[in-house]
DNA sequence: GGTAATCCTG
DNA sequence: CAGGATTACC
């Protein structure tokens, strides 16, 4: 088996998990695009869907060995160079010229040594000729040629160049970013194969509501959690296939570099051979010994000698060569680590990237995760300390850094835009998801629209995004939580496949906890599904994340997870500011909620006595706001000389909202319904009446205005049901 | 007795 | 907004 049809499986098999794991922006607006179209909502999907999920939707073989032509088609025609693989398969080149010329000129069809090889080879041929005919194996032109001939070698080049071309454009794609595919309209086999894949999406989410919304509502406090059996398991399974994922990840690094070392001292035993064979050889080693070095920042070859130069002639000597030899190996194992490695993390950072650019400011993650540009430029010698080698780190690609800085810089100012976030007294360690509070629940418009919250997607946090929000939410709720209500999933993220453990990074498919941007403008097409209850069994999460964690840190080529797991293990539960943010603006529908309620409406809350009582606190706390402001008010009408209950009216321009929509709205970022301007009417109306009749000498005079308010709560929108942040 | 609402205080 | 005290309700 070639070594580059090796890395072409390899890297194929890695490319599914990279897409699946890797979805731009725009995807994702052209999701939600097409979901509010299909009056459908986004929601994480099994597992079952992940293949479907790939941009190369239309190709669920992806995964086989057998590769269809247009799985890699794609990417090939995006990108053009890539050194490292291409130097590895220009190195493979000259062994397989060495090793055995027939075997592998004789054709696809000829290499019985691996069906694998084989079938990849003929999809190789296949997926080329369209477009490059010439380089086909088994197209005329192409002859078994000489190897002392350089001119009679260039239909072997064109072939293998092909080859090294679509295996470089992979790598590329997948180290790269996915928006590639930004540039073009998406393809209508991928729009049908997702159009189908969200009504399974629907249907999905359908189930899990209607799971959801047998909850136990009622006031019985369940700190176990009632509907906590079948979660954890849930959660339970998502864990374990994080961490099969992971090692399934870690495996088919290892068998890479296994074979890797392996066709290279396969090669060794022909390297006597095959350096008789002259100079072209010999010059062909040299330049990929040069520019291995180069590419492997130097540790090993910087002082290689330059091409052509009189040392390097003396390379011929057996045992410089062999010196040599051992040092190619080692360098090129090394580069391949790097390489793997680099494409491993830059999946990672992928999918964390693109969690969060569902309209969330990413710049924390960038500062948490090594990411891709990081890695290549500083980042690098931290991951070479680590893989105790020196992994040649390829020089950043010159296009990859701007378009993740593009991608972050598209959704940087939501970094800004957040006068409204909340500082309340927080817990502590970690804090809580950091959602947007801007969400207008009615479905009404906004009253206007605030540029600052005006991501690009429909939900976004306004606070930049804590490093461990994501990993924290992962592990809260599980791959495959119920997001409906927070559906600014990315799609690939939603994809997993449970049935395929080479899909490593799919169930890393996060969901980020999220608040809906601006519900008016974008009528959240989720209103089927609602946040999947919480009742996260801390101690259990607490396990899994060490293991992942332990994993992780073991694992050198995973140090964005090894640093992020780190953060998971201080998740904690409870209300938090957007809790408290989102349970004032419920206020402005009800004013004497039940626990029911409550629970009802906080479903990512896992209630037990204390937070049942917080909650209940907060509330009379808004509700001792709201009399005071009333009573302030109707006392300042009668002295200033208002004599009629009917002059006395609050609209949006009165006193009396803008204080209470300070307090309740403060970032006035809601929109507040007009029915709590009659129940705040009808309450001042009272308080006035009540003063003015001297009503107010009786301790109790209040309790009759308490009375006749609590009857004037409305319901509260879907929207606060779906939604744990608003 | 338990729960929750209100009142009061910080 | 939280904590404590008081009160009301079941």
């Amino acid at each position: 088996m070639f070594i580059y049809d090796k890395i072409y499986i390899f890297i194929l098999q890695l490319l599914p998990l990279y897409y699946s794991s890797c979805m731009d922006g725009s995807r994702k607006r052209e999701r939600s695009r097409v979901q509010q179209a299909h009056k459908i909502h986004p929601v994480g999907e099994n597992m079952h869907n992940a293949l479907q999920g790939c941009p190369d939707d239309d190709k669920p073989e992806l995964m086989l060995p057998c590769f269809r032509r247009n799985a890699y088609d794609e990417p090939l025609a995006s990108y053009s160079n890539g050194p490292i693989i291409s130097q590895l398969l220009r190195k493979s080149l000259h062994n397989k010229r060495a090793l055995d010329e027939s075997h592998y000129y004789l054709g696809p069809s000829a290499v019985s040594s691996s069906a694998v090889v084989a079938d990849s080879s003929q999809e190789d041929r296949s997926s080329v000729s369209s477009k490059d005919s010439a380089a086909d194996v088994g197209s005329p032109g192409f002859h078994p040629s000489t190897v002392a001939s350089p001119e009679a070698e260039r239909p072997v080049n064109d072939h293998l160049q092909a080859k090294r071309a679509r295996v470089e454009n992979i790598i590329r794609v997948m180290a790269g970013s996915p928006n590639s595919r930004l540039h073009g309209e998406p393809e209508k086999g991928e729009m049908d194969a997702r159009d189908s894949r969200e009504c399974r999406e629907a249907r999905e989410v359908y189930r899990e509501n209607k799971r959801k919304q047998r909850l136990p509502q009622h006031q019985d406090h369940n700190p176990s959690g009632g509907s906590g059996s079948s979660l954890d398991n849930t959660k339970d399974e998502e864990c374990h296939k994080l961490k099969e994922q992971l090692q399934s990840m870690q495996k088919l690094l290892r068998q890479l570099q296994e074979k890797f070392l392996q066709v290279y001292n396969q090669e060794d035993s022909h390297r006597g051979e095959r350096e008789d064979r002259g100079g072209c050889l010999e010059h062909d080693n040299l330049i990929q010994s040069k520019e291995l070095s180069y590419l492997t920042n130097g540790n090993a070859f910087e002082k290689k000698p330059a091409r052509g130069s009189p040392e390097s002639k003396d390379r011929t000597k057996p045992a410089e060569g062999n010196l040599l030899n051992l040092r190619e190996t080692k360098n090129l194992q090394d580069t391949l680590k790097g390489e793997l490695s680099r494409v491993v993390n830059e999946c990672v950072d992928k999918v964390f990237k693109n969690v969060s650019s569902s309209g969330l400011d990413l710049s924390p993650l960038r500062s948490m995760c090594p990411s891709p540009d990081v890695q290549t430029s500083g980042g690098a010698a931290e991951i070479r300390s680590q893989q105790g080698g020196c992994p040649p780190q390829e020089p950043p690609h010159p296009v990859e850094p701007p378009s993740h800085q593009r991608s972050l810089e598209g959704h940087g100012d939501t970094d800004a835009q957040s006068p409204q976030d909340q500082t309340e007294a927080l817990s502590l360690v970690v804090r809580k998801p950091a959602m947007a509070p801007l969400c207008s629940v009615t479905p009404t418009t906004v009253k206007r629209p605030y540029p600052m919250h005006q991501p690009a997607f429909q939900f976004n946090y306004s606070s930049p995004l804590h490093d461990t929000q994501i990993l924290e939410h992962l592990l809260k709720y599980g791959p495959h939580t119920n997001f409906s209500g927070l559906s600014c999933l990315p799609p690939s993220l939603e994809r997993s496949s449970p049935d395929s453990g080479e899909l490593p990074w799919d169930t890393l498919s996060m969901r980020s906890k999220v608040g809906p941007g601006h519900l008016g403008h974008h009528p959240r097409p989720s209103s089927l599904g609602s946040v999947t209850v919480d009742n996260l069994c801390l101690p259990h999460v607490k396990m899994e994340c060490s293991d992942l964690q332990g994993m992780a840190e073991r694992n050198p080529y995973l140090p964005a997870v090894s640093v992020a797991l780190t953060h998971i293990l201080h998740i904690q539960e409870g209300l938090n500011p957007n809790h408290l943010k989102k349970a004032k603006l419920m206020f402005f529908y009800t004013r004497y909620p039940s626990s029911n309620v409550l629970k009802t409406y906080f479903p990512d809350v896992k209630f037990n006595r204390c937070i049942t009582s917080q909650l209940i606190k907060w509330f009379s706390n808004f509700r001792e706001f709201y009399y005071i402001q009333m009573e302030k008010f109707a006392r300042q009408a009668i002295v200033d000389g208002v004599n009629n209950v009917d002059n006395l009216s609050v609209s949006r321009d009165s006193e009396l909202f803008r204080a209470l929509n300070m307090h309740y709205n403060k970032a006035n970022d809601f929109q507040v319904p007009d029915r709590f301007l009659e129940v705040a009417e009808i309450t001042l109306h009272e308080f006035y009446n009540a003063i003015s009749t001297a009503k107010d000498s009786d301790p109790s005079w209040k309790k009759a205005i308490y009375k006749v308010i609590c009857k004037l709560d409305s319901d509260l929108p879907e929207e606060f049901k779906t939604s744990s942040c608003l």
